[in-house]
DNA sequence: TCTGGGGTCCTAGGACCC
DNA sequence: TCTGGGGTCCTAGGACCC
């Protein structure tokens, strides 16, 4: 079989895909540093320590939720001792650059798809390769990061990712699951549910029920027309994939960024414009920061404001108003300055606000950027960016907020909650754990 | 009392043009 | 008075992902 395989995908020119994902990586993270956390129940939570974001497989099994809000799983956190943690995404992100690339050393090709997953191109090995292959990539991963991963390796996408939810539930599989034969792949198809798969969320799982379509397998063996009525295109192109045949490559390159952007709830009520505008000017630098580091520069912008969707004796409001610049800009002076007016002009007395946020988009690469002849001097513009540059460099070497601009307010009172946040263990010196 | 944040793509409908 | 058809662009809303 395993030759015959080989053979096939020498022949047909067949790729085969590795997707290597990180178990519960937020928790494995804060574990990779505190082993006190092994095997006992752990969560992180989301921004603002408002929702589950990531849990162990104890805090699964005790019955808390993918995304329940803190609150409400307060007391069998109290019950079972749950260890709780405000999510680090400096140490996920320093973590996650770390496991990268020891996977790139064993793949030409590799895409980064989220914080914690890659699909690599695994055609370089022959088939009774790629198991212990695979074996040896978590081995190492774990040896030199301490986070575990589980890899699942198939000849599309769609099939990778759901090889790698049995490497990951099935103990049996050692953390590496290989859908090679045509077996294997009809007795996977047949014990996912369509809402499992990947490309199909909760709404059209639903509307695939209706229709009498409940597994993988009977989605796979649907007619195409009545697949695109209900799915579209996408659908219809993620059926083809749970056939075999692989529609949606690997991007090696990232495709380029369209839009950046910053929005956060507030760790109060806030109903001032004063506290708004602070906030709004920090969410402003942020985001403009990103630009920056990217070297992009935003055309237009687009500031919200919302009061949030849960109080229900609250009267809501939403609204968010853009603004396009004459001269694409990354420059956090001038980028909150407008934020600070647009806001103003959705700004509404009596409300209570939760949210709000800045969205930059129609962006270009700063080395592009067309001065406009009427408004803007190229001296001044060279000298602005130099200032939001040297404010980057000096709180990259002092660390994140050394400087800022006097508009985002010195208190921050309104800021958002985040009570129980582990050091930042590899990305600060005061902060790098002792060995003791 | 307390419910995250950051992205992408597709589709349908309207406006507009020739 | 009769009143086509094809194309493009934009936008809002809906769906998905992690």
């Amino acid at each position: 079989m395993f030759r015959v395989l080989w053979l096939k995908s020498k022949i047909e020119n067949i790729t085969m895909f590795a997707l290597a994902d990180c178990n519960n990586f937020y928790v494995s993270c804060e574990r990779a540093f505190n082993p006190k956390l092994e095997d006992r129940p752990v969560v992180v939570l989301s921004n603002n320590d408002g929702c589950i974001i990531a849990r162990s497989e104890e805090a699964k099994s005790i019955g808390i939720g993918m995304g329940n809000p803190f609150f409400q799983v307060r007391d069998i956190i109290d019950r079972y001792d749950v260890q709780v943690f405000s999510s680090n995404y400096t140490l996920y992100g320093d973590m996650s650059t770390r496991v990268m690339s020891i996977l790139s050393e064993f793949t030409p090709e590799i895409e980064v798809y989220s914080i914690d997953e890659a699909f690599m191109n695994f055609n370089h090995l022959k088939v009774p390769e790629m198991e212990s292959t695979a074996r040896e990539i978590r081995r190492k991963v774990k040896q030199w990061t301490g986070i575990p991963v589980s890899i699942g390796i198939a000849a599309t996408k769609t099939l990778a990712k759901l090889a790698n939810r049995t490497a990951k539930k099935n103990p049996a599989s050692g953390g590496v699951f290989l859908l090679d034969s045509d077996e294997k792949i009809k007795a996977s198809l047949a014990r996912t549910e369509t809402g499992d798969i990947w490309g199909i969320g909760r709404h059209l799982a639903k509307r695939l029920q209706r229709e009498g379509v409940y597994t993988a397998q009977d989605l796979a063996k649907a007619d195409d027309v009545e697949i695109k009525k209900i799915l579209g295109v996408c659908g219809l192109r993620t059926a083809m994939e749970l056939r075999g045949v692989s529609c949606i490559k690997l991007e090696d390159a990232p495709a380029p960024r369209k839009s950046v952007c910053c929005s956060r709830s507030f760790g109060r009520d806030v109903s001032t414009l004063d506290d708004l505008s602070e906030a709004i000017s920090l969410y402003t630098a942020d985001a403009a920061e990103r630009l920056r580091h990217e070297k992009l520069a935003a055309g237009t912008m687009t500031v919200f404001l919302d009061t949030g969707r849960f109080r229900k004796k609250c009267p809501y409001y939403f609204n968010s108003v853009s603004k396009t610049m004459a001269v694409p800009s990354s420059n956090t002076g001038e980028l909150a300055g407008h934020a600070i007016k647009l806001i103003q002009n959705i700004y509404r007395e009596k409300f209570i606000y939760k949210k709000a946020g800045i969205i930059f988009t129609d962006l270009s690469a700063t080395a592009a950027v067309q001065l406009d002849l009427f408004s803007e001097n190229p001296a001044n513009f060279a000298k602005s960016c130099m200032l939001s540059e040297t404010v980057d460099s000096i709180n990259r070497r002092f660390g994140d907020g050394s400087v800022f601009y006097a508009n985002e307010g010195v208190g921050k009172s309104w800021a958002m909650l985040r009570g129980r946040c582990s050091p930042h263990y590899t990305t600060k010196w005061d902060e790098i754990p002792e060995a003791g």
